[in-house]
DNA sequence: CCTCTTCTGTACCGTTCGGTCAAGACCATG
DNA sequence: CATGGTCTTGACCGAACGGTACAGAAGAGG
């Protein structure tokens, strides 16, 4: 039979796609297999246990992207000011390449996962409070800085939900912009 | 046979509770029928398109609520910076007591529902037109208003997300606090 | 060459899906 | 008391679901 000598992170990047389009229910294996080329026998040699596992897997490679390229200015910041610019700047390039979706948000909705629950929260938490950390360090009050994070990143979720409500991406780049402007305000 | 005389109206809060909690996708009738305990039947009768006709149904409901409740203050505002108020404690009340789902953001994602699209897109863009219009003539100017406006909605839509994640109602409570006080920063 | 492991396609399983239907129960009329 | 329209039920349908089983094909190592 063929053997087109598939890599699991391929896989793992073309389920997330589909995953994006389709959202978790409405991604069923036939839908898979048709807009990946990728059968069951693969998809389960991959994922041995079905669909929760797939998810766990595009869920973890978003969470690796994020960490490398999000979050890793925020983790020793020697330019606090500099560090918010070029994590927003990522984070807008990444939702603007992947269609203005992002699947841990789509993981807040359709209930009835606890499974991923944890993996959501963390993800967001550790978001909010490595942006809020870099805010503080660059001269906000503690408080006011968390706030300001908080904002942030539902700034940017939010114009998510709108940007495909209004089929409209410069929503992204404008929301975006002024997030990162009013993160830094006040400051030298 | 039992006959619990429904009302339509009482059906389609039953089914937006339901939604919410579940997503349309996850939301199957069985489910509908269980935590509703409204028969096949009874939902076929009241909505003859089946599982579409329930959604419109229910996105019918909410719109017509943001209508009476949270657009109505800025279709003829006196004082519009207290309409600009009143919008925003009705937007908060409302997600508050609805477990932070907004059912028109959920129809944003697991896409291929086409059907919807238009009543979701003039959703927000009233949303964002209406408030954008009152900021504006609160005194702030055109381009700024609608910036401004753009940025409210999608910091409430994405405190909607945040909330959820952390599992912490009180994200809403203060993004949407701040974003009250942003919309009318600098006017008398 | 043989063999073992790693993939891949496909037929198939039981379950659940959205949707239909005929028949029964209730209420408003006469 | 009849009658007709308005609900409501529960059994039922074909299709699609997620998942399994297994045989076959392609490398790697000997």
């Amino acid at each position: 039979m063929a053997r087109t000598v598939l890599d699991r992170a391929d896989a793992v990047r073309a389920l997330a796609g589909v995953f994006r389009k389709r959202g978790f229910d409405g991604a069923s294996l036939s839908v898979v297999q048709q807009e990946t080329g990728i059968g069951r026998g693969s998809l389960y040699h991959f994922f041995p246990d079905g669909k929760e596992d797939m998810a766990r897997a595009v869920l973890e490679e978003v969470r690796a992207w994020f960490d490398e390229q999000v979050f890793a200015p925020l983790r020793t910041p020697e330019d606090p000011a500099a560090a918010v610019g070029a994590t927003m700047r990522a984070v807008e390039e990444y939702f603007l390449s992947r269609h203005c979706v992002c699947l841990y948000a789509v993981m807040t909705l359709g209930q009835d996962r606890p499974a991923h629950a944890e993996a959501v929260r963390s993800y967001f938490a550790d978001w909010v409070e490595l942006l809020a950390r870099t805010v503080e360090q660059a001269g906000v009050a503690g408080d006011e800085a968390r706030a300001r994070a908080v904002d942030a990143v539902a700034a940017v979720q939010g114009a998510l939900v709108l940007a495909r409500a209004l089929d409209d991406d410069t929503v992204v780049t404008g929301v975006v912009d002024r997030s990162r402007r009013r993160l830094l305000d006040g400051l030298g």
